[in-house]
DNA sequence: TGATAATATATGACATGTCATGGATGTTAT
DNA sequence: ATAACATCCATGACATGTCATATATTATCA
């Protein structure tokens, strides 16, 4: 629009409000993926958030229910070595989740240092909006990806975890790995 | 502080840290491929953070940068169309850069609502670690995928932003879409 | 023109994510 | 036993991300 091809020192006057695309194209398409995999991400979250809001949910709180409703109880330290979307031990997160009456906790019965979290009826009762809610997401993706492109996305990323903490966590959490 | 009724009903005697794996596999793997995508997302902005700790600057605030080194000078809604990390106006990510110096504005011409934000030498000095960063990620992504892995996830991916909002801007960001 | 809607920006509010620190408790080595 | 070390947890600090709201300015249109 602003831009003419034969006028280039010339800034334009009325600059469009994205700017020029630059003129080598500055992404590689490496950093193309790297973008690309934040952007999925960001808008799965976004979707993930609206679909929980009903029960009062964050997609990062979703993930620790999710995980206690397969494994309670589980102390901070253990749950921190399940979770994806957070590393370290999810002090807060699960305080958020005591806070809304989802999660309790009983002493441990042997470390005195350590709290053994698991799900209160109502944690219990918002599986139901997650389950549904995870279920939704399936169908999308299965909707839009065959399975040999999952195979093949799944195969890559891992590529990209190995030897990193998280992928520790991953295979926790898919059945590769039976504990630790 | 024992035992309630919702508790689990047999304690486990020497329950393992991450308990133990659901029976029948809880995450299907649409499940774990969505989880996948977070975690590489994750793993991938520690690492990014890490590198960039040395230029003062977030991985939030290097997007804001790059893509500033490249289209100069945007508005704060310009700039919001072809972020990836964020959505909407990005007010207190450029705010950031304003007070570390890495970014100005000027007034805009004709639209008295609007500021134009552009690199001061500093914050174009922060150029060459971020693109030495990127390179460091670009080596690393060579090294473990093949070129056809790629494409295969790029395609894949865009299928899953198609009709957002964050689609558009990748596709501003990295050539397909002029401008808007 | 005047009213209405749309847009650009700023900011409060809230929940992360990440790192660092510190106190309490457990483990290990001598 | 005990001193050194490791682990579990809580919390302060900082920068996001997201949404909602508020204000100023511009665009639209009856």
């Amino acid at each position: 629009m602003a831009d003419k091809d034969n006028a280039p020192m010339i800034a334009p006057l009325q600059p469009s409000e994205t700017g020029d695309r630059p003129p080598t194209g500055s992404g590689s398409p490496l950093q193309e993926l790297r973008y690309l995999i934040l952007a999925v991400q960001r808008e799965g979250n976004r979707w993930l958030s609206e679909m929980l809001r009903a029960a009062d949910l964050t997609p990062a709180q979703a993930e620790v229910i999710s995980i206690l409703a397969d494994r309670e109880p589980l102390t901070l330290s253990g749950l921190g070595k399940l979770l994806i979307c957070e590393t370290g031990s999810p002090s807060r997160l699960v305080n958020s989740l005591v806070q809304k009456g989802f999660v309790a906790q009983d002493s441990h019965q042997t470390d005195r240092r350590a709290k053994l979290f698991y799900l209160t009826p109502n944690g219990k009762a918002t599986l139901a909006l997650i389950h549904k809610t995870e279920e939704e997401i399936d169908g999308f993706l299965s909707a839009l990806l065959f399975d040999q492109e999952i195979k093949y996305i799944r195969s890559s990323l891992y590529k990209l975890l190995g030897g990193t903490a998280i992928e520790q966590a991953m295979l926790r959490r898919f059945g590769y790995i039976q504990n630790d």
